[in-house]
DNA sequence: GGAAAGACATTTTTT
DNA sequence: ATGTCTTTCC
């Protein structure tokens, strides 16, 4: 980890230590008088960005080292230096939601048939156009009419977001790329600047990740990535595996190192992952060994029926729990978001405390979706998504029928959608909609005409100036109070925001709500098992794991079948999954499972066959009907049954009892009255001193415990 | 313009 | 089975 010289790439296999590489290469390169800010590093995540710069704040002047992730770099970038190229620094990051709402005014606009081409294919399209054909092949243009609405789709809405300041994901990138291009004097800056550039992940990044590299280096400058091809699974997002495969061709002289020590797995769990990974072709050579001992088989469980898999997922957790595990020693991976349900479900039964990582993201929630659009009209005046989406939430008057209006008339003066709502009278709007619009103008100049930060200030007003918070308030809706409460934890959140980011304005607090992902949701030390996506669980480990629904079908994918590319990455993907085990690793598959069309005969993944069969331990449920003695008597369940009395004393798995004051950095201080369900929406019921009684997400609620 | 009821497709992974 | 889109009626 001490090399010198201009390009180098560390090509670090599984649990070999990969990102403790790179964190230690900035702490070595800093120790070795580098100047801390001259080092840029970027990182997959925004979590392991902070982790990064954790660990680097005890170093003298660590802090001053730039870490972020792709996106996070470009946005810092274009803030700067978007005026150059015409770009408003004012900006606002569009999320899958803005650009779906985008693309469907455009269909109406242009008055396409949505069912010649889907608007979600369209997006996924439209980056694919942007990323320059990287990664995963194009949808059919050959249909009869769908490449000439795709063009007319990607003209109109690039001329849409240039129009309203508004920037995609990979907008972010492609810009960054244009703005070091054209301006010369912007790339020296920065290649100045950075010395030494560190990009972790490296097997995950696009085509134009790597220009935008590229681009950022000079003669002076030396670069090192990490990653691992055999752990590259976002083709599907553009990702393309050649860019670490052709690293040396890219990056002139570069050097390599390769970690092949794992440090994490039994042998029997490495050797079965090395078993299924060893049939890829676009891999590097390498062969990863582990010094620990054999440990126990791969047990793979064959059961009847999804049901029947719940269950002895379930059963198989209480089973780790017997031999000692902790339950946040436990995660189950699954291959689509869909399977966690019936897992949940058998979870619930045996009473057994879990946590969902992703699901409904906390900032993709509607309600909170709502909220920001409000702030992001303060910060970019001419935001089309976020105009759209509350100008009549609450209701004002404002129908799709005056909307439309607006954008026609819009369109025709060449104006924003925002710049046009002044002038509705001309664009043939109703009376009655004209002073709804006009109420709504109003909130914002006044909001606009206050400080940028602190941040939660804004966001009071604007809830309250809009009527937002009483219409939640007012609705007697179940659905609408627990919205409220999530309202209220955002403008919690900004507190915190406030209190933690001393340079923190409304800009930066909404580019955060923009950039965070779900791999950023995960937290340890639950107290509970942790469900996930195999996506979700890049990057991390667990003593035990499970892999769900280990079939075909899902791995591999149906959707991937036929593409060559496709299918490795199906293999890559389980080969992720397998590797995030360290002690113990259980597979399960159903001979027949219910989809939303009916039950479906199911083979087991074709990668299980590829296992040596002594690293294996077989349980068949499927076959004869011995085995659902197995189910019948339900185990003692060592966790207290839910129940709805408050007195009831349940581990929130933060170290709070109920019964016990805590402390909400919002709400203040009140008494823990209980720890409501189980899952990723578990909630406490928590009676502030201030604010009455509150249901807070555990996820987000950061309490503290009050003595 | 808005609420309610009915129709419909929905499932890959997400910065 | 759920959520989203469309239709219908006030």
């Amino acid at each position: 980890m001490t090399h010198a010289g201009q390009a180098l790439l560390v090509v670090a296999g599984a649990g070999t230590g990969k990102t403790r590489a790179l964190t230690r290469r900035v702490a070595w390169l800093i120790t070795q008088g580098v100047s801390p800010y001259g080092v840029l590093a970027i990182t997959f995540t925004n979590k392991a960005a902070d982790e990064l710069k954790r660990r680097l704040v005890e170093l003298p002047g660590g802090g001053a080292v730039w870490a972020g992730t792709f996106h996070g770099f470009g946005s810092f970038l274009l803030r700067r230096h978007g005026d150059d190229i015409g770009i408003d620094p004012r900006f606002t990051i569009m999320d899958r939601d803005d650009q779906l709402s985008i693309l469907k005014a455009i269909y109406k606009d242009l008055d396409i048939d949505k069912s010649v081409l889907r608007p979600r294919d369209a997006i996924a399209m439209i980056s694919h156009r942007k990323n320059g054909g990287g990664g995963r092949p194009p949808l059919d243009l050959t249909l009869p009419g769908v490449a000439f609405a795709f063009d007319q789709l990607f003209d109109a809405y690039v001329d849409r977001l240039r129009g309203a300041d508004l920037l995609d994901f990979d907008d972010l990138l492609l810009e960054s790329v244009r703005l070091l291009t054209e301006r010369e004097d912007v790339a020296a800056l920065y290649g100045e600047r950075f010395v030494h550039v560190l990009v972790d992940e490296y097997q995950d990044t696009n085509l134009v990740q790597r220009d935008l590299l590229k681009r950022l280096l000079g003669p002076g400058q030396k670069i090192t990535v990490v990653g691992d091809p055999d752990q590259s699974i976002y083709r599907w997002r553009g990702a393309v595996v050649r860019n670490i495969l052709d690293f040396g061709e890219d990056f002139e002289g570069a050097e390599q190192v390769l970690l092949e020590r794992n440090y994490r797995s039994t042998a029997n769990i490495l050797g079965a992952a090395e078993a299924v990974i060893e049939r890829n072709h676009e891999r590097h050579a390498k062969r990863l060994y582990t010094e620990r001992e054999a440990g126990r088989p791969v047990l793979v469980i064959r059961c009847r029926n999804s049901e029947d898999e719940g269950r002895a997922v379930a059963t198989q957790v209480q089973a780790w729990v017997r031999e000692g595990r902790r339950l946040d020693e436990i995660a189950i991976f699954y291959r689509v978001n869909a399977l966690s349900r019936g897992i949940e479900l058998a979870l619930n039964e045996h009473t057994i405390p879990y946590v969902v990582v992703a699901g409904t993201e906390f900032f993709q929630r509607r309600e909170v979706k709502d909220a920001l659009s409000y702030a992001r009209l303060i910060t970019n005046p001419r935001d089309e998504a976020a105009f759209s989406r509350i100008v009549n939430v609450p209701r004002r008057g404002v129908g799709a029928a005056s909307l439309q209006r607006l954008r026609a008339y819009a369109i025709r003066e060449e104006l924003a959608l925002t710049e046009a709502a002044p002038h509705a009278e001309k664009a043939g709007v109703s009376k009655r909609a004209r002073g709804g619009l006009q109420r709504f103008l109003d909130l914002l100049t006044r909001v606009r005409a206050m400080p940028r930060a602190p941040v939660a200030p804004i966001l009071e007003a604007l809830l309250e100036g809009s009527g937002y918070r009483a219409s939640l308030e007012d609705s007697g809706d179940d659905l609408d109070r627990s919205r409220l409460e999530n309202v209220d934890e955002l403008v919690a959140y900004a507190r915190e925001f406030d209190a933690k980011e001393a340079e923190g304005d409304l800009q930066a607090f909404l580019e955060r709500a923009a950039l965070v992902s779900d791999q950023d949701g995960y937290v340890g030390g639950t107290g509970r098992v942790s469900l996930m996506s195999v996506h979700a669980a890049k990057g991390l480990e667990f003593p035990c794991v499970l892999i769900a629904g280990a079939e075909m079908g899902y791995f591999p994918h149906a959707r991937s079948l036929g593409e060559d590319a496709g299918e490795e990455e199906e293999r890559r993907l389980f080969y992720v999954a397998m590797t995030r085990a360290q002690d113990a690793l259980a597979v399960s598959h159903a001979v027949r499972r219910q989809t939303y069309m009916g039950e479906e005969h199911r083979a087991p993944s074709p990668y299980l066959g590829d296992i040596p069969e002594e690293r294996l331990e077989r349980r068949d449920l499927a076959t004869w009907s011995g085995h659902r003695s197995l189910f019948d008597a339900p185990e003692p369940s060592y966790a207290p049954p839910p129940q709805d009395d408050a007195d009831v004393v349940r581990d929130t798995g933060l170290g709070l009892e109920v019964g016990e004051r805590v402390l909400h950095p919002y709400f203040g201080p009140g008494r823990l009255e209980a720890v409501g369900g189980g899952g990723g929406d578990a909630r406490v019921t928590v009676d502030f001193d201030d604010h009455g009684v509150k249901q807070l997400l555990l996820r987000h609620a950061r309490l503290e415990k009050l003595s």
